[in-house]
RNA sequence: GGGCGAGUAGCUCAGCUGGUUAGAGCGCCUGCCUUACACGCAGGAUGUCGGGGGUUCGAGUCCCUCCUCGCCCACCA
């Protein structure tokens, strides 16, 4: 056998840049519209757009594993013939961006309004073009298959345009309004954010009962409570409940409302005041209370504002002088503490009782976010949330894990109107236009020269829009629209799946559902795969800022790629989330880094016994010349192919509603990759790359078979394993010497195993292997030193087919020989030692006179057969159980009757063994 | 406050519609540098499947309850 120049170790470091350059120099990963079934071709087209990650963003692991699992996705169905698209992009991330060019200003002791607007958009910009395309250069360095050539970017004119479009649309339609309310507004940031955007934390915090003196008769006082104390000066009237006894005499009049001495109605509200909580009575504050504005309206209440947008007290809208001179420019939180002192003075401090509540705050910088009255953009959500539920529960959308789904159409179905508003300067500027002279509103596709009523100066909106309101029109943006007739959207969309973690839900998946109906009448993906977290562990979630984070890179440097990425697929349990730890990579990621390296041996090995010369495709080999391990290795070859056809799953649901029996079906990674493994190594490796050994140095004809059969075998191996480890399978796959013009030129686009119903399992191999296994196991327990040849001989009186384990154990004990160095041959001897017994019936004899431990040997028998003994009463019982017979299915109550019988026959063999070996 | 999920070997988890003797990886113990692989090979130990009750011929799997974690949602000031 010619040796090969196989390096004793696979070295990733020196071949991935390369391989990677390979793969993008021969288009592998570039789409053709045309090959798409639906623009005329002949491929089912498979799409997957990439979370765009923050333009400003470098890889994580949260980033690693997200795009692993759609590049297996992609990969797999590459494979499988479809024409994959993977369409990669960036985000250009409103706040969270500009939070990063605002620090640097910081640093540099300015702030955004020294820049000016102008000025600030040029400086991110330029930080973006100069840093924003890290992130893309790192997902090529972990192997991501994406269709570079289709990168996007929400910023980009062309999305732009996509944004301004989709606006003006829901504008003629009615779906966008100006709205005059309370927010949640983030006075660090100086935007108003949306519901999602603000988000909960329970805190503990006070709960401030205040005695408000009733104007006409001050000694007396109804007493309110609470959480937000400074945000009295902004009362203007007290609550209770009509039917409160305690407060029904006081509705009509009014109080006087300390420190800032304006009088205030009491009311009487039914919806907004529960009389159980507090003291029944509640301050009404409606410009920096949500429920309060509510309230406010229905009653028609002034909506004084003493807040500012910094989060300072003012006498804003409204206010007066209700805020008094002392207390101007005071924090709010420190406001709060002088307020409660001054109230303490004046006597209207009754009490503070701890109290935990829920605190909002921004999902940027953490900062609490003020409820504050203002006025936003908002796209009514109701008519666009009806589409997105019908579609999911139509099984036209499926979510996974199953319980997503739940949480999905609760927020759908309370679904609230949604601020597209952001007093921000990076991102889309609003298109709307207000005129000077007539207050005309214009909104419009192209930027108006003048106002289009009266002729006069028109200034556009100074907002931006929410980031979300470019990413949820991602799945067709990216391929071109509002341009409806383009190629890529006729070829490619709807996509298929969306691979995403699942905090985004609401963000981004619902919305982009929604977009998707809105915009292009269909829905953008019929899977929404939400994969688990990365944690350390201690189960918390890694970030940068904890410290507790992995550098997906430094794994590749000391792994490589493929080890990375095997790793976390491996690890990915539908939902569950990845544990792995940052203080040990050695150990987290050893399943990846074994498993390469092994099959980095397996391939020197084959590589070098199957040799340089060509091998016959298998289907020229004549099925007569194939011995028992081929056969059997080919058996258990369909049988991996088959598990991990089962565990992908469908890749899409047939005439676009997933049937019930595949809505759960597929995307079981883990088990994929656990098939896989299996295959390769416990089965090709351990058994069949050992039975080939002797077949090989013997040369000859059978030396061709043997040939044929493990390049055939491994190259299948190979093609399962490239979407997990495309680095190592290219290298090993690319040097198979198989003559057969269908193979293709690269791994990545070769064709998915396929089943060969003409092998099938191979049970007299299974004998052999048993055989071996209970050698090993008695040479192990007597300590027989592995230089010790031992020999057996071979029992075939009992065995169900006595002629057939003669010759199988004959043809095969070399095998044996070599694996447990023990040869079965001959006939049985007189001498003593160990019999075992195997499920055919026969029995192997082990005579190891002097060795064998009599006593240990009746004692483990006797062990075995009270073992056997009860399980064989439970099965007998349940044999003659009418209620098992009557109502277990005929498959389960025929296989148990079959293991009766088989049990029974051993029960008598082993009956007869401890009769030899104990003597009684 | 509402909803959901998890608790299976020392650790991380499989175990899908209830049906052979509950599995894997890592770790651990014993023996091996057997010319593909010590990142390996062979053998081994460890589980009253969170507690309790129930349904069933049969429960890790279904129901109830309790305990312990975790997640999502929420305008009780």
């Amino acid at each position: 056998t010619a040796p090969t120049d196989l390096p004793s170790q696979f070295d990733p470091a020196s071949v991935e840049s390369s391989l990677y350059k390979e793969w993008i120099d021969a288009g592998l990963f570039t789409a053709d519209p045309h090959r798409s079934r639906r623009a005329g071709g002949d491929h089912t087209p498979f799409v997957i757009v990439m979370p765009p990650p923050n333009v400003t963003a470098v890889l994580h692991m949260g980033h690693g594993l997200n795009n692993t699992v759609q590049d297996v996705l992609v990969r797999w169905r590459r494979m499988c013939a479809d024409e994959a698209l993977w369409l990669p992009g960036t985000d250009h991330a409103g706040i969270a961006t500009q939070n990063v060019i605002e620090k640097q200003l910081a640093a540099e002791g300015k702030t955004r309004f020294d820049l000016g607007r102008d000025a600030f958009v040029q400086r991110t910009t330029d930080f973006v073009s100069e840093t924003g395309g890290t992130i893309l250069e790192q997902l090529r360095a972990i192997g991501a298959s994406c269709d570079w050539t289709r990168t996007a970017y929400t910023l980009s004119p062309e999305l732009s345009r996509a944004v301004r479009e989709a606006f003006v649309q829901l504008h003629e339609r009615g779906l966008i309004y100006r709205g005059h309310r309370v927010i949640h507004w983030c006075s660090r940031c100086l935007t108003s954010l949306s519901d999602e955007e603000a988000e909960h934390s329970e805190e503990n915090g006070n709960l401030y009962h205040l005695r408000y003196p009733l104007t006409d008769d001050p000694a007396k006082s109804i007493t309110i409570a609470t959480t937000r104390p400074e945000t009295m000066l902004a009362d203007v009237a007290v609550a209770v409940h009509p039917d409160d006894d305690r407060y029904r005499s006081l509705i009509g009049k009014t109080v006087t409302l300390p420190i800032a001495n304006v009088e205030i109605p009491i009311i009487a509200d039914s919806i907004g005041v529960d009389p159980e909580f507090g003291t029944g009575a509640v301050k009404i504050t409606p410009a920096h209370d949500a429920n309060d504005f509510e309230m406010g309206s229905r009653h028609n209440l002034p909506m004084p504002v003493v807040l500012s947008p910094e989060g300072t007290m003012a006498n804003g809208a409204d206010a007066g002088a209700r805020v008094p001179p002392e207390l101007i420019g005071i924090d709010r939180f420190e406001a709060r503490e002088r307020i409660v002192q001054m109230l303490k003075h004046l006597g209207a401090l009754a009490r503070i009782e701890s109290h935990t509540h829920a605190v909002r705050h921004c999902y940027r910088c953490d900062t609490v976010v003020e409820p504050r009255l203002s006025d936003q953009w908002f796209v009514r959500m109701k008519p666009l949330a009806e589409p997105a539920l019908e579609a999911v529960r139509e099984r036209r959308i499926r979510i996974l894990p199953e319980r997503w789904e739940a949480v999905y159409i609760n927020w759908l179905e309370n679904i609230r109107d949604w601020n597209i508003s952001r007093q921000l300067w990076w991102g889309h500027r609003i298109p709307v236009w207000y005129c000077d002279i007539c207050s005309q509103i214009t909104v419009a596709r192209e930027d108006p020269a003048a106002c289009p009523t009266c002729g006069g100066r028109v200034r556009q909106d100074e907002d931006v829009l929410d980031t979300w309101f470019s990413s949820w029109l991602w799945p067709f943006s990216t391929l071109g629209w509002p341009d409806k007739s383009t190629k890529d959207i006729e070829a490619f969309y709807p996509t298929d799946d969306l691979v995403t973690a699942p905090e985004i839900l609401f963000f981004w998946v619902a919305r982009m559902i929604m977009g998707g109906f809105a915009f292009m009448g269909e829905t953008p993906f019929h899977t929404v795969y939400l994969h688990g977290t990365v944690r350390d562990m201690k189960h918390v979630k890694m970030s940068k800022s904890l410290g507790n984070g992995i550098d997906p890179l430094d794994v590749r440097a000391l792994y490589g790629t493929d080890a990375l990425r095997y790793t976390v697929i491996a690890g990915l349990g539908m939902g569950a989330d990845v544990m792995l730890d940052p203080n040990d990579l050695e150990k987290s990621f050893s399943p990846g880094r074994n498993f390469v390296t092994k099959l980095w041996n397996i391939g020197r090995f084959l590589l070098t016994n199957v040799g340089t010369d060509e091998v016959a495709p298998l289907r020229n080999i004549d099925a007569a010349r194939l011995k028992r391990a081929d056969r059997w290795i080919l058996g258990s070859l369909n049988t991996a192919i088959a598990e991990c056809d089962a565990a992908l799953g469908p890749a899409r649901p047939t005439d676009g509603v997933w049937a019930p029996t595949e809505l759960r079906a597929g995307l079981r990674l883990s088990e994929y990759t656990e098939s896989a493994r299996r295959f390769v190594w416990n089965e090709l490796a351990d058994w069949y790359l050992e039975s080939t050994k002797g077949r090989l140095a013997a040369g000859g004809d059978d030396a061709e078979v043997a040939r044929a059969v493990l390049a055939h075998t491994f190259d299948a191996a190979l093609r399962l394993l490239q979407p997990i480890v495309p680095f190592i399978t290219d290298v090993l796959w690319r040097r198979l010497p198989i003559a057969d013009d269908d193979r293709g030129d690269f791994i990545a686009r070769a064709a998915w195993p396929r089943q060969d119903d003409s092998f099938k399992p191979e049970p007299e191999f299974d004998l052999v292997r048993e055989a071996i296994n209970a050698i090993r196991q008695l040479r192990a327990d007597y300590a027989i030193p592995p230089g010790n040849r031992i020999h057996a001989s071979l029992d075939a009186s009992q065995s169900a087919d006595a002629a057939r384990d003669e010759a199988v154990f004959a043809e095969e004990n070399e095998f044996i020989n070599r694996l447990a160095r023990c040869s079965v041959n001959g006939s049985v001897s007189a001498e003593a030692g160990a019999s075992i017994l195997l499920s055919s019936g026969a029995r192997i004899v082990v005579p190891l006179a002097g060795i064998i431990d009599i006593e240990k040997e009746c004692r483990k028998a006797k062990t075995e057969l009270e073992k056997l003994d009860a399980q064989l009463t439970a099965l007998n019982a349940r044999l003659s159980n009418t209620g098992f017979t009557d109502r277990a299915p005929a498959h389960v109550v025929e296989a148990e009757r079959a293991k009766q019988t088989e049990w029974t026959t051993r029960r008598a063999q082993l009956a007869d063994k401890v009769r030899s070996l104990c003597g009684t």
